[in-house]
RNA sequence: GCGCCCGUAGCUCAGUGGAUUAGAGCAUCUGUCUUCGGAACAGAGGGUCGGCGGUUCGAAUCCGUCCGGGCGUACCA
């Protein structure tokens, strides 16, 4: 609707002016009508007439021709002209469905990227539910989607973290891992993460330490070189990594965001990268600078970076580097989104320079998307010396606290509450910025919040339960006011899903949602459905919200419980 | 120092390809109410859109500058 108005306004201007623009419409306040543009204003210098003489011009024009869409024409303030859209073309509007902007495209999204041998915490949580939704987005708009997970099996927190069992277990003892006590993913992953937290302390604090964690980390590194899996030390990365895989594969399953098609540990990546960066020193795009081997940042304006260190291990960059010729290498994709915090931008600007020396093709179809940290009320930045981190995990069971007493019957549906609650929460900001995440109030139940919008659902299909014939919306009918308010906010849908899809940003869907429930429940409030002259009318557009609802929270990962 | 990001109501945020009166939620106060499911609806108070300057008929939005905060700035990721 919207492109085919924009279209016909576009060739009355030329028409009326002689003159090529390019239009775009939008939507002023529902007072003004459904539709707007400020061309008038545009147009002003170029046709040299005051923006309200041309205004008034366009209208009588547009009166004229868009008799099928539009019922009112009208010029407002400085020459904005407002359209009222006919009840027919609004009817029409909620059949429409979101454009098809990535059909055939195939696809990679990587995002969540938890390292094993550390535990799950907020930002994973975070980034795991964006990155779902932006998949989501994709996937919808027609391209094949192929979601993937990088994470560091290597590297040394992995050193730190495997000097610390060691030390737990007393010595490289295989046996000891397999009789310490526990039982599930959880508890195998938080003595994991404690072991961490040891690792990393001694490194810091204890020189002699620090010299054997940096051993065994090359000792990793190593046993991936060499296939490693009977000796003891061997034997307790790979249990140890498994901990780690399935408590992910856990995490995952809890929070019910979509499967990952592929892991990647970056012992699979670093060889390629290696290989890679090797061939790169030939070819005089690395180079060696103290032993080390850099890339040279500040010819393009970005920071020089290291590939392989001076012990010959490679870094993030190089693994990075080894990550983008595998997912090439396994997808062939048209276009690669990888999704990670603020943080790492300037690096990934490099490692994509790097890429753009050899492949540039690749380079330009990679796009970083980015977000910022989770903090707590007050803009504290979480820190596990200050001991206010919060689990990924705990995040979620504080939200099931508060919505079970709400509601403790049934505990499918108060899963679906507490992820609908965690995820919104999330997923309602703008990606990019830092998230203030409080635990006591943050995950709300009321108001523009995720459960809001899935009793705004529940209470809706009640109706259409209620109503039971075939409710589809005639089109030549005749709206009220209410109802007329309803359908045009329904109609915006595909307009909001091609915006989101357009900027890969979720937050879109959830402003426009909140705004279509609370639409509705104004509606609903005001107008009776069941037993009401116009029921037949009424519970097509009912059928019609509820539908268009469902959508949209499944765009974002969030169930639509049929009941609350 | 240099680079990037951010600064909108008490708090948490939308709005930033300029445009009709800057919007929500929470919190505060007031109404609706024997509900087609009140996790709701109606309303009130609360804003120099960090400051100053510029471009423009028009700036929260674009440009400059200053202040405040964050991140990055070679062998961590």
């Amino acid at each position: 609707m919207k492109d085919v108005l924009e279209q016909k306004i576009a060739q009355v201007c030329n028409e009326l002016f002689g003159v090529e623009v390019g239009i775009e419409l939008t939507r002023p306040e529902e007072q003004f009508g459904d539709f707007a543009t400020n061309v008038a204003l545009q147009l002003s210098k170029q046709v040299g007439k005051n923006p309200r003489e041309i205004g008034e011009a366009l209208a009588v024009k547009l009166r004229e021709t868009l008799t099928q869409e539009v019922s009112d024409v009208s010029v407002a303030g400085p020459g904005f002209i407002n359209l009222r859209l006919t009840d027919m073309a609004l009817v029409t509007g909620l059949k429409a469905q979101p454009a098809k902007g990535l059909d055939g495209q195939n696809v990679v999204a990587e995002y969540s990227d938890p390292n094993p041998f550390k535990a799950l915490h907020a930002g994973h949580l975070y980034t795991s539910v964006v990155g779902d939704s932006i998949a989501n987005l994709m996937e919808q708009a027609g391209a094949t989607v192929h979601r993937v997970n990088f994470g560091g099996d290597v590297g040394l927190h992995v050193g730190k973290t495997m000097w610390a069992i060691i030390q737990e277990l007393g010595s490289e003892d295989i046996e000891a891992l397999l009789t310490v006590d526990l039982d599930s993913p959880e508890e195998r992953a938080a003595w994991l993460s404690q072991r961490y937290v040891e690792g990393n302390n001694a490194y810091e604090n204890d020189e002699g330490s620090k010299v054997e964690i940096v051993e065994y980390n090359k000792r990793v590194y190593q046993l991936h070189t060499e296939d490693d899996h009977d000796a003891p030390f061997a034997q307790i990365y790979w249990t140890c990594r498994q901990w780690s895989y399935d408590y992910f594969q856990y995490f995952y399953e809890t929070i019910n965001i979509k499967p990952f098609e592929k892991y990647y540990p970056e012992s699979s990546t670093s060889g390629i990268g290696i290989a890679k960066a090797t061939e790169l020193i030939d070819k005089g795009i690395l180079q060696d600078s103290d032993g080390a081997v850099v890339f040279k940042g500040e010819d393009y304006g970005l920071h020089t970076r290291v590939f392989l260190t001076s012990e010959g291990l490679p870094t993030y960059e190089t693994k990075d580097l080894g990550l983008i010729i595998a997912k090439y290498e396994d997808f062939k994709f048209d276009k690669s989104v990888i999704i990670t915090g603020n943080d790492i931008i300037e690096y990934m600007k490099v490692v994509l320079k790097v890429v753009e020396q050899f492949a540039p093709e690749l380079s330009a179809a990679t796009k970083h998307l980015t977000h910022g940290l989770v903090k707590l009320e007050g803009g504290e930045k979480m820190s596990s010396r200050k001991g206010n981190t919060l689990g990924a995990l705990e995040i979620i069971d504080s939200a099931a606290k508060a919505a079970k007493e709400i509601n403790n019957d049934d505990q499918a549906k108060q899963e679906d509450i507490t992820l609908g609650a965690v995820k919104y929460a999330f997923l309602k900001q703008r990606m990019g910025g830092d998230i203030i995440y409080d635990p006591k109030e943050s995950v709300s139940l009321e108001g523009n919040s995720g459960p809001y919008l899935q009793y705004a659902h529940a209470r809706a299909r009640s109706i259409l339960r209620k109503g039971n014939n075939v409710n589809v919306v005639a089109e030549d009918a005749l709206l009220e006011e209410g109802e007329r308010s309803l359908v045009r906010k329904i109609g915006e849908y595909t307009e909001v899903i091609d915006k989101a899809v357009n900027d890969l940003m979720p937050h879109h869907v959830c402003t426009y949602l909140y705004e279509l429930a609370q639409t509705f429940n104004r509606f609903y409030e005001h107008n009776r459905v069941i037993d009401d002259p116009r029921q037949t009318l009424r519970l097509g557009l009912v059928q019609s919200y509820a539908d268009t609802l469902k959508s949209g929270l499944s765009l974002l990962g969030i169930a639509a419980p049929e009941q609350m």
